[in-house]
DNA sequence: ACCCAGAATGAATGAATATTCATTCTTGAT
DNA sequence: ATCAAGAATGAATATTCATTCATTCTGGGT
């Protein structure tokens, strides 16, 4: 530390800094998820290398097999991390403690499904690069299915209480429910894949639609 | 050919046959893409090497890179065929003049989307498999968007002409086109990913009931 | 002031893989 | 029979990449 400027560079690390520093672990291993989904979304789930994520993270090499016993490993603990960011939001609003009127915790889930945090291509693409290896990684579907399931029976929960609130007939929440989920997926997908026919605004009218359709007095 | 069973051996390659047959390119080459199919469903995208297709196929290494000019060029070609098989498929069944009730195509439709043909895990494996790799690689965003497009207005079409029939109220076909699209793009997600949790017949239960909703008069 | 546990580095290693091309083989025409 | 065109082969090459590990560095504890 014979720096002219004194200890003003202890706190962030600049930069160009080549200066080591030295994180607890889980910071670290966070450090090295966000820099794979970084990597996934630009250059696609086959491309990703090592000594992409890593550099991508400004760390050494070596690091990612220090942290994480593998590439695999951090694959696996990458699409684990993003299952988890995106159902863990959607289930806090559905039990929604915050929102006591039914209608507009719907809005607010359809908020948080379409709207900027989760549509954000960076975690669109990382959500279906591995979807796409799903059918051939059982621990990917595993790791899915586990958060997936219990997103798909708090949906069930809240489409329930709003049949029985609005007396709605002839609507099977369970039905319904895996519709809405599988609709949702669908606008995600069009969204990636051909954004220029399928804008953010009209992926929300799409699933404001589906929902008002089925629940006429607590849509709009 | 001192084959004791004398010419019987001329028409069919048999299995176990290391005989070099002398093919056209054409065949050759729907051949290659049949093997890429079935390596991308059964080993995932990013683990699919030529060695491995070219073995499948039951040729050596070196053929692929005669007719196809590189791994790259195989899997955007294997993608085409895919995306032109199913896009194809629904289009020839939505002009559809050899059904001319309206609801009865619907359903033909349905069938062809979530039956047997395009259900099966091989085609949707690679289907999603490339979908994952789209947001990186704008060479797959186009040929899925071109087929897509003119898919997209074919069955907006379709829908059109259901909603003058039936003079339905208050439908947007465009929109009700986009959701319908999703809603069964996402249930072929849900069949892939979490096949335990959604049978193929709770998807055409769900696709089923989303047309109805719709259209009441034409479905069922 | 000194130490050392363990965090971090990156050159080296070895395995995997796309691509090439000299050679061999097949087929249909002559 | 013979031949030429070009289809098919697969050993060899060059590259890319995950993983290892001997070494260096950091910062809190004493």
């Amino acid at each position: 530390m014979t720096d002219a400027s004194g200890a003003v560079t202890e706190a962030l690390p600049e930069p160009g800094s080549k200066r080591r520093q030295i994180r607890p672990k889980a910071e670290r291993r966070q450090q090295l998820i966000d820099a794979t989904i970084r990597c996934i979304a630009q250059h696609g789930l086959s491309a990703v290398t090592m000594q992409m994520v890593t550099r991508e993270a400004g760390l050494s090499v070596g690091i990612a097999n220090l942290h994480f016993e593998s590439k695999d490993n951090l694959l696996k603990e990458t699409l684990r991390f993003v299952a988890e960011e995106y159902h863990g939001g959607q289930i806090e609003i559905m039990e929604g403690g915050d929102i006591p009127d039914l209608g507009e915790r719907l809005d607010a889930l359809l908020d948080f499904q379409l709207g900027r945090g989760v549509t954000q291509r960076q975690k669109m693409s990382v959500w279906f690069a591995y979807y796409g290896e799903a059918g051939a990684r059982p621990v990917y579907q595993k790791i899915v299915s586990t958060v997936d399931r219990l997103a798909a029976q708090k949906l069930e929960a809240l489409f329930i209480q709003i049949i029985r609130e609005g007396n709605y007939r002839g609507v099977d929440a369970r039905e319904l429910a895996t519709g809405y989920s599988a609709l949702i997926d669908g606008l995600h997908l069009g969204l990636l894949v051909t954004p220029r026919e399928l804008s953010k605004r009209r992926a929300r009218a799409v699933a404001r639609d589906f929902l008002r359709r089925a629940f006429p007095q607590h849509i709009r």
